[in-house]
This record gives structure tokens, sequence and C-alpha cells, in this order.
DNA sequence: CCTACCGATCGGTAGG
DNA sequence: CCTACCGATCGGTAGG
């Protein structure tokens, strides 16, 4: 079987280009820098991938697609709208905590997919906000959540902000687990930082 | 007075320059696609400009400076730990929403900054960031804030994901003003979006 | 996996 | 503000 090792070494490849990307940005990386990090020449490195937009298209669709299994897992296994909040929140945190690289890469590179990639991107995207306010609003009709003004476009992109914020601080050898950082979004998201009212109060 | 017309023209330049970094990102952005922005020649912004860097420098450091001036302005004339952090909201989302553009290249494109930029500009960053951490210790010292297990790097940087994450979706001509998205963002902050404690009892 | 190389494009300069 | 141009570097291919 001697197809293992080509694809260890795409592997490979596909690990060093997502931290390139990430670090650099996928436009700032060229594929001689690519092939410098394996040890290789640039033109060796077409004999395993196709394009160095094929490289972002990989990364890309791959977390796309972990994002929304995550969040058909949480809403199928919640029993109310409350749980399927909290448990957005853990697999959202886990797929991003999971591979934080190839998470700022989705979040920050995606610009540079080429159509038609790109247009099918941002309407995945999209689809997922849309999910995830449609998710708060079934928390707000079940009297879970408080919507401000009944507007959960605004709530839903304040709680992505602080999931999506993530990859820039979150290391895996930090002090916090996944399960930890999930527990402590998900209550700053519900109960917030104000003590007693003091805020409102004096 | 000849030197008012070309003042406006560089400002013109750093319009566009801003608009393009935004949008395309700093190193996929050519100095042709800036010239054809505005109509000219790529070596035709030379008499203006020093450099593509030199746009960029620009750029991050007013920003820096604009976001340092308003933490000062916010904590100059509070009266309470409580209202310091109430004013930073305000003056932070101020900064965003007055330039969002802008904003956004701060955000994202400092990393093309060169050195010995780069790292002035990561210690400016650095130095903002735990200005922030004190100011939220100093509202829980005064009893204004609930940190949970005593740690304000975790709250700082959740607080500074909601304020950070507005350039990609503000709208100066959306419904809400810069006042009541500070407004919006203060109360979510402070007390969530829990309703009565009814996710921590079920 | 290499050497050798392609056409395109890059940031920037010379000179007017 | 232009034309003309520079050396460097880009993503990728040919051929072995």
């Amino acid at each position: 079987m001697p197809a293992a090792a080509p694809e260890k070494r795409k592997a490979q490849i596909r690990r060093h280009a997502t931290s390139l990307f990430q670090h650099r940005g996928f436009a700032a990386t060229s594929m001689r820098d690519l092939a410098a990090a394996l040890g290789v020449e640039a033109a060796s490195l077409y004999s395993h991938i196709g394009s160095k937009q094929e490289l972002l298209h990989e990364i890309c669709f791959r977390l796309a697609d972990e994002f929304f299994a995550a969040f058909d897992a949480a809403e199928c296994t919640a029993v109310s709208p409350a749980e399927a909040v909290r448990n957005f929140i853990h697999g959202h945190v886990r797929v991003i905590t999971r591979d934080p690289a190839a998470s700022q890469v989705f979040l920050a590179e995606w610009r540079h997919l080429e159509e038609p990639a790109l247009t099918a991107f941002t309407a995945q995207r999209l689809a997922y906000e849309t999910r995830v306010r449609a998710l708060l609003r079934r928390g707000a009709d079940a009297a879970a959540l408080h919507l401000p003004a009944n507007d959960e476009r605004f709530a839903a992109l304040w709680l992505l902000s602080g999931l999506n914020w993530l990859p820039t601080w979150y290391r895996p050898d930090g002090k916090l687990t996944p399960t930890e950082v999930a527990e402590r979004l998900t209550q700053n998201f519900l109960t917030g930082l104000g003590a007693d009212g003091k805020f409102l109060i004096e």
C-alpha cells in the first residue's frame, strides 16, 4: 500500500500551510515560504497539491462543515431551547479550540477564495448566522433569554464575536480547558459581569 | 496657498487605501489597484506618499492614538470605577464607528507593519489590553463587577471581542446609532441575555 | 523530488 | 501627473 506515504505528506503540507496562512495571511504567504517550511523546493509541492487556492479552499470548507456538524449535534441532543444555546456554545468552542489555526484562517482568510467558491462560502456563513439568530429567537420565545427590543440579530453578532475572537488568544497549553472556556463564555453571555445591578442603580 | 490642493489629494489617497486594505487586505492590494481607484497611474502616487508601508503605518498608529485618547478621556471624566467602564465602552465604540474601515485595518492588517514599527505597535496593543484589565480590576474591587475566579484577563478579552467585532458588521447608515450600540453592548456586558436565572435553575 | 524556466505582476525610480 | 522602465518575486509548468 504505497498510498499511505503521499497521504501523510499532503497532511504535512496542509498543516504548515494553515500555520503560515494564519500568521502571515494567505496573500503574503508564498509557495516558496511553504516549501521552505517543509524543506523542499516550491515546484515539488505540486505533485501533492493542485494549487495554493486549493489549500485555502480545503481549510475554509472543512471548518465550515465542522461548525455546521457541531450545530446539528447541539440542536439534536438538546431537550430545550435553553439547552440548545448552551450546547451550541460548547460545540462552537470545541471546533475552534481543536484547531485554532485553521479556525483563524476560516475566519480571516476566506475573502481570498476565488469564485465560485467565494459565493458558496459567504452563503454558508449567512446561513450559519441565520441559524444562530433562530436559536436565540427560540430561547427568547421559551422565556429563557431576554432579547432587548426583540432584536436577535444584535445578540447573535455579539455572541459570535465572543466565540470568534477565541483563535486570537486561545492556547491549547494554557490554563483553561476548552470545556472551561465554553462554560465561562456561557456564563458571561447569560448573566454578564455586573454585580447585582449596582451598575444600573448608582 | 497652493498647499491646500496636495493635502486634499493625500487625504483622498488615504481614504481609498483604507478601503482597499479593509476589503482585500494589505498584501493583496497593489499600488496599481490604489492608483486605478483614484484614476491615475501607479507612479503618480509617489509624489504624494513615500511608500505603501507608510500608508499602513499612518492608519495603524492614528487609530492607536485615537483609542488611547478615548481611554484617557473615559478615565478622566469618570467619578467611579463603574462609570469608567461605561465610559470606556462608549469611547471605544465611538472610535470604531467613526471610521470602521480604518478600525478594521488597525485590527486585522497591523501584522504587515515592518520593523521597528511592528514591535512598537504590538507593545501599544499589549499596553491597551493591560489598561482594560486594570479597569475591570478596579471595577471588581469597587464591587461593581463580578469577575469569576478573579480573572480579569478572560473578562477583558471577552469585552474587547464584542467591541472589536463591530467593524465587521456596523454600518453608519444602519438602524442603531453609535450611542445606542454602546448602550446595548454595555447592557449585554453587565447583565447578559439570560432571563432571570432560568438558565441556571432548570 | 529536482533543475530550469515561463509570463505576469509586484513596489518603486528616473526623468520629464 | 505621465511614459518608460528596473530588479525581484510571484504561482505554476516542463521534463526528468
